[in-house]
RNA sequence: GCAGAGGUGGCAGAGUGGUCGAAUGCGCACGACUCGAAAUCGUGUUACGUAGGAAUACGUACGGAGGUUCGAAUCCUCUCCUCUGCGCCA
């Protein structure tokens, strides 16, 4: 959500970054929410006269009363109830308007930052960098599965049948090389200066539609029967609901966490032949990095955040590249983002495995972040960042497929061997 | 889960229907005193919205949502949270 303030003061600029997102068909709501907003601060002040009317009613009564003139009070008690239906009225007509400005508010999408490529969509999306020589392999390499299963990994039959399509029981080695890559991110972001944070992985609804829309609400999470609850789609939800309506003191900023927890999506709608296997499933587990940060600083702390998802990956010795998203790509709360993609020797692509974001204040100003700002002494809405350190079982896949060798053994990095018992390679299981 | 007690400003803590945005204390800021400090004294010190260049004025907010009333921190209903005891349980 953007400041109010600035559409009053600047509308172009508000149509052009609409216009810049292809999102012309928004264009209209400029001009409503002016009106909804002159109107809403006329009916305002109207209201603060009648209640002001309403106060001073109340308290001639009361000194009224204490003097024992029943006769005059009952007559100011009439004017009163008259003027109380006029201040219901006023009330509810404000409540209306308010509704239909936050509505078209939340509608329009926060300014981009310059030098956000423009583009329709996700095909306009641009390479930034590469990380790593994204080699190809001696040897076919296969679908993810294959090797999962060639590793005595995965058990996908039995998860259909007990939680059905969408989960997926990890055995042995590999199970322990998902924990070792999240042990390593966090140990890594821990030397990085953050701070490590377990979550809550419910959230209250009020929390929940104050971090998402409804659209993405229904598509995305689960609820829990007979609770006000919801399973957590990613950690970010309780991380930054955690600021939700509070004031930071300024000397804390930035807040630099890094959270862990297990991600549920219900994923509707989601199908195709890629997403067979471990890419697209109801659970899996984040490594997370969220900046709270004053308005000057979220720049900076942009770049630093996906620079270490990108030393991160390095470090696995994955080859990877950053796709700056583009306007048209880009989620209306966001002011730029970049993905990071890790290279799949099998599809000869690079395909995503992270995202990091700058919000500026616009999830902030949703959510009531604040923060008192400590040469003023005001409070202000804070600045917020996000993005993924690593996300397995997803990440694994490529994991998988760039440390898969001709003798189907998988490397396992140095950096992580002290969380594999000091294994060098993953075995495949002996055939019968 | 059951029973009891409670949720008020940065903190502690009064206030049980009417000049209450809220006593008092602490803290904090500024000033006086002082060579300087402590102590003392004085002044100030919530947030948000609207109007205004500003001083300021008006409105709203006493966990949250509704209700009663001319008027609610105060009464009623629901709800959330905290504490104490009991129960249950990794």
């Amino acid at each position: 959500m953007i400041d109010i303030n600035l559409i009053r003061s600047n509308p172009d600029l508000v149509r052009e970054n609409i216009r810049k997102k292809f999102q012309d068909y928004k264009l209209p709501l400029v001009d409503e929410i002016l009106s909804l907003d002159e109107k809403k601060r006329a009916l305002q002040r109207e209201g603060d006269e009648r209640r002001a009317k309403r106060n001073d009613f109340a308290k001639k009564i009361g000194v009224l009363m204490r003097e024992g003139k029943r006769d005059e009070a009952e007559e100011i008690k009439r004017l009163s109830k008259e003027n109380n239906d006029a201040v219901s009225a006023i009330e509810t007509e404000c409540a209306e308007v308010e509704a239909q400005l936050k509505k078209a508010m939340f509608a329009i999408p926060n300014i981009i930052a310059d030098d956000v490529p423009l583009g329709k969509d996700d095909s306009c999306n641009v390479q930034w960098n590469t990380y790593l020589e994204a080699k190809e392999k001696s040897f076919d390499v296969p679908y993810h599965l294959d090797i999962l299963e060639s590793l005595n990994g995965i058990d996908l039959d039995s998860a259909r049948r007990t939680s059905g399509n969408g989960f997926y029981y990890l055995t042995g080695d590999v199970a322990r090389l998902h924990s070792a890559v999240l042990s390593y991110a966090r140990d890594f972001m821990i030397d990085k200066g953050f701070t490590y944070c377990i979550p809550p992985y419910m959230i209250r609804s009020d929390v929940v539609s104050g971090v998402m829309s409804f659209e993405e609400m229904d598509g995305m999470m689960y609820k829990i029967e007979g609770e006000d609850l919801y399973l957590i789609g990613t950690s970010e939800h309780s991380m930054i609901g955690r600021f939700m309506n509070t004031v930071i003191d300024g000397e804390k900023l930035p807040l630099t966490l890094t959270s862990y927890s297990p991600c549920f999506r219900k994923e509707k709608g989601a199908h195709g032949i890629e997403e067979r296997g471990i890419y697209r499933i109801h659970q899996f587990e984040k490594q997370e990095m969220i900046v709270v940060c004053e308005p000057k600083d979220s720049d900076y702390w942009y770049e630093k955040l996906w620079s270490y998802t990108v030393e991160l990956f390095v470090s696995m010795q994955i080859p990877v590249r950053t796709l700056v998203c583009c306007s048209g790509d880009l989620a209306d709360l966001k002011y730029k983002s970049l993905d990071i993609e890790a290279w799949s020797p099998r599809q000869k692509k690079y395909f995503e495995v992270g995202s990091c974001s700058n919000l500026t204040d616009a999830q902030a100003r949703r959510l009531g972040i604040r923060y008192k700002d400590l040469a003023t002494g005001k409070n202000a809405f804070a600045h917020t960042l996000n993005n993924t350190v690593v996300a397995p079982p997803r990440m694994l896949i490529a994991f998988l497929e760039n440390h898969l060798q001709a003798d189907g053994r998988v490397y396992v990095p140095e950096v992580l061997r002290k969380y594999m018992g000091g294994k060098e390679y993953i075995e495949p299981a002996k055939k019968k």
